[in-house]
Order: C-alpha cells, then sequence, then structure tokens
DNA sequence: ACAAAGAATGAATAATGATTCACTAATTGC
DNA sequence: GCAATTAGTGAATCATTATTCATTCTTTGT
C-alpha cells in the first residue's frame, strides 16, 4: 500500500475546487451563464478543463452549484429582512427594498438568477428558489393576516404576485440590452423605481394606501 | 425567356410558407419551442429541410415570426377588453382575466411565450411584446387616473408589476414539470386562482378592497 | 418539345462546446 | 528510491443541429 488521501491533500483539493466556483461565479457575474464556458472557467482558475471533471459531474451541476449558492445569499438575506422586529407589513416592505436594491446593485447577476435563459438542471434550481422566495413571504403574509394588519387572503398566491411583480419590474432595469445604456449615478436614482414597486406590493396585500 | 413566376406560384409558395408556419406553431404548441428541430417542423410540413430555408432566413426568423403571431394575437385580446365600455378598473379587470384564462387554456404554447428559454431574436420579441402588453395596461391606468378610479401613480411601472404578478402567477402552473400532473377538470378551478391574482393586481392599483 | 429559370431536395458540412481518456506528474508510505 | 495510487492535463472526440449547395425536378413561354 503507498497513497492514502492525507488531509493536506483534501485541503488542496478543496481550494481548487472552490477557486473553480469562484471564477465560475465572476464569469457569471461579468456576462452571465452564457458566457461561462468551461474552457474559460478553466483557464481563469489556472486548471485544465478536464480538472473541472474531476471537481464537478457536469457543466450543468457546477453552474447549479453556483446557481444555489448565489441565490441562497439572497434568500438569506430576504429572511433576515423578514425576521426583524417590528409589524408584518413593515418586514414585508424592508424585504421588498432589500430584494430590489441588491439586485440594481448587481445587475448582471441578478439577471442571471431571475432571467437568464438556462439549462433544465438550473432552471430546476431557479424554480426551487423562486418557492423558497414564495414561502417567505408567505408565511410573513399569514403573520400580517393573524396581527390584522394585512387582511384575509390567499396568502401563497398573493407572494406569487409579490416575487412576479418585483422580478418583471426589474426584468427591465435588468437584461443585458438595458444594462449598456446605464450609467454610474444611475445606481443612486433607483430610489423612485423601488418605492413605486414597493407601494403597488404592499397595496396589493393590504388595499391600503398610504 | 420562359420562366416568370406566375400567381399559381406565387400561391403555392405562400401556402407552402403559411404551412411550415403552421406545422412550426404546433410543435411548439405542442412542447415549446425546443422541441421545434426544423427536420422535425420540414417533415411534419412535408418538404425537405433545404426548403425550409427558400421560406425563411433561418430558424432564428421563423421562430420570431411565430412568436410574433402567437403574441399579437393574445396583446390584440387584452386591447380588445380594454376597449369595451365601463370604468378603467372594470375593463383591466376584464382584460386581466382574458389574459389569464386564455393562457391557462393553452398552457404549452403560454409557458413558451411567457417563460421558455428562447434564442436571441426570439427573445427580443418577447421583452417587445411585454412591452406592448405594459403600454396597454398603461394606457388604461391612465384613463383610470383621469377618471379618477385610480389614484395618480407611476403608470408604466405599476403596469409593469401587473405584467409580472401575472406571469409569475401563471408560470407555476403552467411549467412543463407542473403540467405533467394536471388533470382535465383543472381547466374549470382556476377560477379561485385568477380571482385571486386579479384582486391582488387591482388593489395594487388603486389601494381599494373590495 | 424545348430551353430557360426557379423551386425543391437532403446528404454533407459546419459550428459550437461539452466531455472523454490515454498519458504524465505528484503524492504517499515503506 | 520505489511502487502504488491518485490528480492533472488538454488535444481529440462526440453530440447536436442549423445551414449549405450540387443536383434533380417543375414550371413557363414559345
Amino acid at each position: 500500500m503507498a497513497y492514502r488521501e492525507t488531509e493536506k491533500m483534501r485541503q488542496r483539493k478543496a481550494a481548487a475546487r472552490q477557486r473553480i466556483a469562484e471564477c465560475t461565479y465572476r464569469c457569471v457575474a461579468e456576462g452571465g451563464f452564457r458566457n461561462a464556458r468551461i474552457t474559460r472557467v478553466a483557464q481563469l482558475a489556472g486548471v485544465a478543463t478536464g480538472t473541472i471533471y474531476r471537481h464537478y459531474e457536469s457543466k450543468e451541476d457546477l453552474f447549479a452549484e453556483i446557481f444555489r449558492k448565489a441565490t441562497q445569499r439572497e434568500v438569506d438575506k430576504v429572511a433576515e429582512a423578514l425576521a426583524t422586529p417590528g409589524i408584518a407589513t413593515a418586514r414585508l416592505e424592508k424585504a421588498l427594498r432589500q430584494f430590489a436594491e441588491r439586485a440594481l446593485k448587481a445587475p448582471v447577476m441578478a439577471w442571471s438568477l431571475i432571467a437568464e435563459p438556462v439549462d433544465p438542471k438550473v432552471e430546476e434550481e431557479r424554480l426551487a428558489y423562486r418557492k423558497a422566495y414564495a414561502s417567505l413571504f408567505e408565511q410573513a403574509i399569514r403573520e400580517g393576516i393573524e396581527e390584522e394588519c394585512i387582511p384575509d387572503q390567499d396568502a401563497r398566491q398573493s407572494s406569487t404576485c409579490l416575487v412576479g411583480a418585483i422580478a418583471e419590474s426589474l426584468v427591465g432595469p435588468l437584461s443585458p440590452a438595458q444594462a449598456e445604456q446605464a450609467t454610474a449615478d444611475d445606481t443612486d436614482n433607483n430610489d423612485p423605481l423601488v418605492n413605486t414597486i414597493i407601494r403597488f406590493c404592499i397595496q396589493g396585500l393590504t388595499g391600503a394606501r398610504r
């Protein structure tokens, strides 16, 4: 007997995998999944194309993982905003704002996560995460109904409407075609956009103008 | 001199083109654009693959035309609903219902038009048509503001929210994964779904519960 | 019937990228 | 240093489809 995987090796491998993941992320953040060829990722990560396949089953697997991690980060932020103290509508508003503002700050990545055409396995992840968002909102809506700051309604359906309304409102500003035109100071000028979306959403839920 | 294109020939060519378009449409309605290979379309239409290219520049062109025609039909229906007499909110409600119910009646096609990953040229069409919908709704919202049945607001933004809320709510029920489970009598049971969406949308606009 | 012109054909080609795999390089325990 | 074992390599292969084009078939006017 001679070679046995040692701790040092395990770590080195983990590091390589990590580096591959990071480079994929960077590629995607730069130009979407479309832009992340395996060869390119390998080049960036400083490994041979074949090496990618020692760390990931397939391109789809790799992409799915990147997608999952990136979206999870966003979901967590939303969950966090919903977990602050306060009445349900206020927390929902905070969460919606968080969602929209983060998307506008990293538009290419947001577009990839929300709207870029992707392979089936990745699309599956997307559906799963849309559900994750919807579930979070749904829960908050339920709490709002309990607290009587939101009238009784089908919380699941309403949460889906929320997700759709934000996503669609963002897809315009986010889509690559639009992005080209965006200038640096646009970043600050999105408040009115975000505010309008949020007003629509909260009204949609509560039926209360503010 | 000998051959000159005659009326008969012109018609025959037009018929062939038409048949190709129809077969493409059928393919798409059956399994989305993904399912519509050129070879398959040609086979269905009873022509050689090369013939397709005598009638269309490229696959993308063909698909773009099919997409355009199919979506235009839907846009027209919405426009029609918005053009009926009555107050703006009522007309908007009618239009939203029209949109949702038609989508649920032809789910695969609707999914293709709303959410299926498509080639760039087709995606362009999709963006154009999202704008077309948004413009129609926007106009109606403006009229509502005029009539004072809708409070003053950024009509363009709100219309985008409308489109998003419906589209997202439909993508769940429409996506192929879900579609497999759908049974025949589901078709009738969608009223509650549609009603919830519409309530959310109208409330989002007016802030008035009903 | 014939020649000119266009239409239709479909097998061959092209283009794109993911994936493989025969081979080389490193690591490990002795 | 050596044998065993695994990691890494990257040019070659494979898979998938759109697209082409040399050839055949049709139509047309005389």
